[in-house]
DNA sequence: CTGTTAGCGCTTTCAC
DNA sequence: GTGAAAGCGCTAACAG
């Protein structure tokens, strides 16, 4: 029924051999051998099986990018990048609806935030014996979850797939083999409270990501190091958890109820730092429900700098992360067609956008 | 090196034969038999070959999900809420780390709008044996291209891969095989203009999204003919694009941009509407940016609702598309768990939300 | 530069 | 309920 490359090889008058070379295109092949494959291939409308070249060649063109969450531009916007890289080009020479050249399959897949689903996708990517694998985003901090992690991506290494973090700091057992892009999202957190505190606030909420997340935990410890620098209390009762700071996950609503509360607990707050730009977005209207001023009654800021920030009203203040460039890097990496960091690591930086939503507090 | 099926088999007692018909569980096996064959799995810690299996079997659990910009959340939501429901279930069966039920890979290919990368990743997917395939969002209207893609479609429905289409129209050839969930982008526009024209607006500048996409056509379409119904000239020549029409990409920037070029064509201007959300957003800075109070001296409206358009000040009035709802129902039509709607055709409505950046004009 | 020959690891009749 | 055997369609040595 479906055509093969043995019907390909036939009308060319070839070897099967020899239709498979120059699909491949590594393999030197006359020129007008090479006419005639291609004019059977687009005679009989051929597409390759992958499977059955996965299956000899022992290697597959899928590369797997792995999401938290697929409707956040946050991971959209790395993932985008990445894919660019890595099945963006052209399709080599001119191809014909048949070919797609040595064209890798970048697919994202999205786990929720579920350590289940990462793991599970890990196990179909490495059935599927993928070329490549690249971890966006924060990690889960469960001692479990994080050997798990650490045994199926070695398992992938071992068996050639290529392993890339991105925006994901390094495991905790540190495979040599694994390249990690880390955001330096505590030096960020740092810099967007030490600014907070130049400004002239001392109560300071803070609305962060979900507990146990390396991404919760490095902005939060950044924000904690300013506050300890400048030597202003209260933030921090010693358990990670100050009575200024509440946990939820990466969304509008989380902003929203966490800014209520945190304002209802505390009502001489004069600034509130989001764990990202789209808990911002949240706590502003929050705080403007309560018929608060931003920034004259609570300045906010939020982590990230996507898109949507610079339009907010007032403009966010917020930390810029380069997504785009890392998710373009992570997807080189994954192609091998960029060297990695010394060390396999490399730390990204973040920078302070001041913006409109911040200033002085009122008194 | 890596762990085979015929090693458990080994291990096992059992023959190749008989851990297939485990792994598949599509087939008797006897209790004992398969509680020896599991921990033979386990303790190897193998994972199937995915090729393998799929070149024996000549099909393959990869569902795949076209997007226009996965960095673009519309595409975002459709694709997590399909996502979920091919490959969102727990592995079955309390499975151990080298199983994955019968769990399909649903991975979501970012096209960039790119006609090219479109078809190129229909022919990956079609080399993989894809199980099934989404396409969502605006299709391109060049008759090249739609050609192509009707025959491409064709043949991967004639291979057996499910296609489905989310916020797509029905192919102009209507391949009966393949389901169509599309958004009544032409009732959403046209209402949209309706509320305008009630509030007393009948200067109404459009900025619009690319050309020749079926997306922009029918959001325009809804608009001219609510314009045309209320009587009010001047925004169609005839050409399908009136001197307060522009088109550019779905981006923030275009916008701001188009919506300075419009206010500057046409001071008289008191009302906006824009491609979709994102646009909107842009058009809010440019009004406000010339000085411009919204709604008081321009109004703007959106398209699709997305999360933050509500989180925008004002608030943004626009057109709610159910995306969740659309991406899960593809997902089940892609996994055959759900029946297609009669005439492989389903509209999905479009919702009018009348919020705070549309108001009567200030004369 | 091209053809021949073995498999790659799994599924699936067909027997038992 | 289980085993034996025959491919699935392609790639990759080897020859020539």
């Amino acid at each position: 029924m479906t055509v093969t490359l043995a019907d390909v090889a036939a009308r060319a008058r070839v070897s099967p051999a020899t239709v498979s070379r120059v699909l491949n295109g590594n393999y030197p092949v006359a020129a007008a051998t090479r006419d005639r494959v291609l004019r059977a291939v687009d005679e009989l409308d051929y597409v390759l099986n992958g499977p059955a070249s996965s299956l000899a060649a022992a290697t597959s063109d899928l590369v797997g990018i792995l999401v938290n969450d697929i409707a956040d531009p946050f991971f959209g916007i790395m993932a985008g990048a990445a894919q660019s890289e890595i099945g963006g080009q052209d399709p080599g020479g001119g191809a014909g609806p048949g070919r797609a050249g040595s064209q890798k399959l970048a697919v994202v897949c999205n786990t929720g935030g579920s350590p289940e689903r990462e793991l599970t996708y890990l196990t179909l990517l490495q059935r599927q014996r993928a070329a490549a694998v690249i971890l966006t985003g924060g990690a889960l901090e469960d001692p479990d979850h994080s050997a798990a992690m650490t045994a199926k991506l070695g398992r992938l290494v071992e068996a050639g797939t290529r392993v890339v973090l991105c925006g994901r700091p390094p495991l905790p057992e540190g495979e040599a083999a694994i390249a990690a892009l880390a955001f330096d999202n505590r030096g960020g957190g740092r810099r967007l409270t030490e600014h907070l505190l130049a400004l002239g606030h001392r109560t300071i909420g803070y609305v962060a990501g979900p507990l146990e997340r390396t991404t919760t935990r490095h902005r939060l410890e950044g924000h904690r190091d300013a506050l300890r620098a400048a030597g202003v209390p209260g933030a921090d009762d010693g358990s990670g958890r100050g009575p200024l700071t509440l946990h939820g996950p990466y969304t509008r609503r989380s902003g929203y109820e966490a800014t209520l509360e945190l304002l209802r607990r505390e009502p001489g707050l004069t600034a509130l730092v989001a764990a990202n730009d789209t808990v911002a977005l949240g706590a502003c209207a929050a705080v403007r429900d309560q018929g608060l001023r931003i920034p004259q009654d609570v300045s906010v800021a939020g982590f990230d700098d996507l898109p949507f920030s610079v339009d907010a009203v007032p403009a966010l203040t917020t930390v810029r992360l380069p997504l785009q460039e890392a998710g373009a890097r992570a997807g080189r990496l994954a192609m091998g067609t960029e060297a990695p960091p010394p060390g396999g690591i490399a730390t990204i930086a973040a920078e302070l956008m001041a913006r409109a939503s911040t200033a002085p507090p009122r008194s």
